[in-house]
DNA sequence: ACATAAAAGTCTTAATAAAGGCCATTATAG
DNA sequence: CTATAATGGCCTTTATTAAGACTTTTATGT
């Protein structure tokens, strides 16, 4: 399955018949979801139907012993000896923006 | 990265780090991303900071060129053949539940 | 086949994210 | 070191989700 062909709403959608897959797995129902997660039932429907917050997500995927699953959903960034060695062991913390000419060296207007 | 460990909260702030890591490994500004994404600059800062909807975070790892790892996200489930047959090829779409006595059997009140 | 419960749909209200703006802080290119 | 851009924080308004209740549809155990 190559989630490149889907659209933005189809992967939501196809995010919401997973969760909805692994809970039936667990043969229980939406309610019983929403009673051990302190969720209401309302949103235990809308995450199966592909709207959610990530909190919700999350809490929802930790019941279902699923969290495991988020872990390579967001992969971590490994970063290569060498590029630290460029770095000098230095994490880089901002994106390097452009950066406008300084000030025009010799200015002059006539 | 053991995601049991964490608490929701910590998960919520892990999940926003990876993907500012994800960002500045590509080295473009969250206002590029926001851009991109056609999302607001705000919606980035809140999505780093692990808040957010589900939505905001796909069109952002799409963006980001992180959407093959979708697919190790809640794998499709597996059935098993055995199982299979067991159902008669059919897909369970609801959770069993518990059913209440259907009627007492020879009911009489006296 | 039918009764029952799971789940989908729909409403109202409360909570929270998104959009857009402005200011303060700080990494970093030069 | 210093000027600048990247980012974080905060605020207001708007849009969307969560909570809670109720009704309707439908899978499914018996």
């Amino acid at each position: 399955m190559d989630f490149y062909t889907l659209s933005d709403k189809g992967i939501e959608k196809e995010c919401g018949h997973r969760i909805k897959s692994l809970r039936l797995r667990k043969n229980i129902t939406q309610k019983e979801v929403a009673g051990l997660t302190r969720l209401s039932l309302n949103a235990i429907k809308s995450l199966e139907s592909g709207r959610g917050k990530l909190s919700t997500l999350i809490v929802v995927l930790r019941e279902l012993g699923a969290l495991d699953h988020l872990d390579s959903f967001i992969p971590e960034i490994s970063v290569s000896p060498m590029q630290l060695a460029k770095m000098q062991g230095k994490v880089r913390e901002r994106a390097s923006g452009e950066r406008l000419k300084e000030k025009p060296e010799n200015e002059r207007e006539w």
